[in-house]
DNA sequence: CTAATAGTGTCTGTTAGACACTATCTA
DNA sequence: TAGATAGTGTCTAACAGACACTATTAG
């Protein structure tokens, strides 16, 4: 039984409708996609910028990014731009964050953008390299440190340092927690030298927390080093995001649930023999 | 000592830049909002659904929602939907799902959309209304079931129903789960009478895992409920959101912790009085 | 030598989960 | 009367957290 093509008011089926229709003249955003690309080095959670060479927030850093081609998906933008923008393409992870869309958040004209959160282990970072719009990019330190508490305001320092370049960004973060609902705000502190550009402290903010909660309840940690690691370096992993010490025992032991133990080689003899791990979501007990 | 304006390569400051700045001529995506506007009533989790009118997806069933206006941001977008194509606009909680940009996820044109998943207890809701692009509206009851199992792939039927318009709507969901990756594809059933309009199902669906995910670790459910509610209401609603029966000693225990007992205003003669709580998250202990 | 990292065992207080008991209201 | 819902107490196995002990390496 063969099913009649259905019809619209004004008579036309699917395929004549979209033979004959016309994008319409209203006026369209542009959108773009930006990208959180966090790693931890030297037991120190860093995120790439980017400064920027042309206006507007000439000279501010930004979140390396960029505008979504018209024939192009957003996650294959952000595999351009992170192609494009740093010189590694290959072992980052990422995951959407936020899509940030209100009116004045660029002062030349409409802009909607898409925030992705990227990972990638220390070991697959190489030279950075300034891109297209960006006159010189770096990695920052990400530090979120608690200035005050006071009746249900919490205030938080968010503080990027770049101590290569003797960089150093400070920003202030207020949050009020009202009855099921929490509101944010985000001033520069006068002390900084440097400025983000666009609303960017606001996605770094929300990058960490989403890293914060996150790493308890899903395997991103394991994002964050190499294929085969120490537990070692994962605790470091799991104490840079949480942003507090954990015991090594009990550590280990809740760890041991997601992991496999990797044959080692051989011991080349005088040296210190450390067990290395590969992730394994069915490791529940043994080995 | 007052700061010099930055001029970018051609000598420009902010200001004169942004005076004559023209946006470009690359073409731009539309950008669309949808809401995924849940409730629960007699046990069961029901999904807001709107039949299209015009073409694409003529006659199909898709989700409330519409083009985001040049001069609004996305939330105030999602606000106007709601108020539009329902006729509820208070006491309605969303937040930011996930936002969709394949390239041909409308045959129309390249059109983006941020998806938003709306909150709100059933004793807020009154009649559905059709709005401008519907010609009906419905509440659909959603259930997803495991179907079966077998090496690393877990098969899903994702049921909606509407029982008093006799409307049935089922998708296979299926995720493999590789390592360190997930990966999901949705094919609408033979057994369907009705279809989701665009990629609809799988905003369903991940807002289903949203759903569960985050009634455990953030008080969504109390988003669902009337401001004072009985503890068997709120048992009602974890269970529907979790898929499973929960022990009611167990559960009025963990929960203590996030409600405040009401007072009630008097015990109205031969009565069963039920004891009436309200969401509080400094309830740690006592009463 | 000391300091730092690695690997493991043990004790305790808390809690999740299973289950039992009682009371009240509806059909 | 049976069956559904409400409210509470108790027991146990599991687990998070604190801490102690040992071994190996770099400086």
């Amino acid at each position: 039984m063969e099913q009649q093509p259905l019809r619209d008011k004004r008579g036309l089926t699917e395929e004549e409708y979209l033979a004959q229709y016309k994008p319409s003249a209203y006026e369209r955003p542009s959108v773009t996609v930006d990208i959180l690309l966090f790693t931890i080095q030297d037991g120190q959670l860093k995120l790439l910028l980017v400064r920027r060479k042309n206006h507007p927030y000439l000279g501010c850093w930004a979140l390396p990014g960029g505008f979504v081609d018209i024939h192009e998906s957003l996650d294959a933008a952000v595999c351009r731009e992170l192609a494009e923008e740093t010189n590694l393409a290959s072992d980052v992870y990422f995951e959407q964050l936020y899509t940030f869309g209100d009116v004045d958040r660029d002062p030349r004209m409409r802009v909607i953008t898409c925030a992705y959160l990227g990972l990638t282990p220390a070991s697959n970072i190489r030279q950075t390299q300034a891109g297209d719009d960006a006159q010189d990019a770096a990695w920052f330190t990400v530090e979120k440190t608690m200035a005050y508490q006071a009746d249900g305001v919490n205030c938080w320092l968010l503080t990027l340092r770049c101590p290569e370049k003797g960089l150093h960004i400070q920003y202030a973060v207020k949050d009020h927690a009202e009855e099921l609902r929490k509101v944010t705000d985000i001033a520069l502190c006068p002390s900084s030298q440097e400025k983000l550009a666009f609303d960017h402290a606001r996605s770094i903010d929300m990058a960490l927390q989403r890293l914060r909660n996150k790493v308890s309840y899903a395997p991103i940690a394991f994002r964050l080093v190499p294929r085969q690691f120490t537990l070692g370096q994962l605790q470091k992993v799991y104490e840079v995001l949480l942003g507090e010490k954990l015991d090594r025992a009990n550590f280990r032991k809740t760890v041991r649930r997601m992991v496999r133990q990797v044959e080692q080689p051989a011991a080349p003899k005088g040296r210190r023999q450390v067990m290395l791990f590969r992730y394994d979501p069915l490791a529940q007990a043994g080995n």
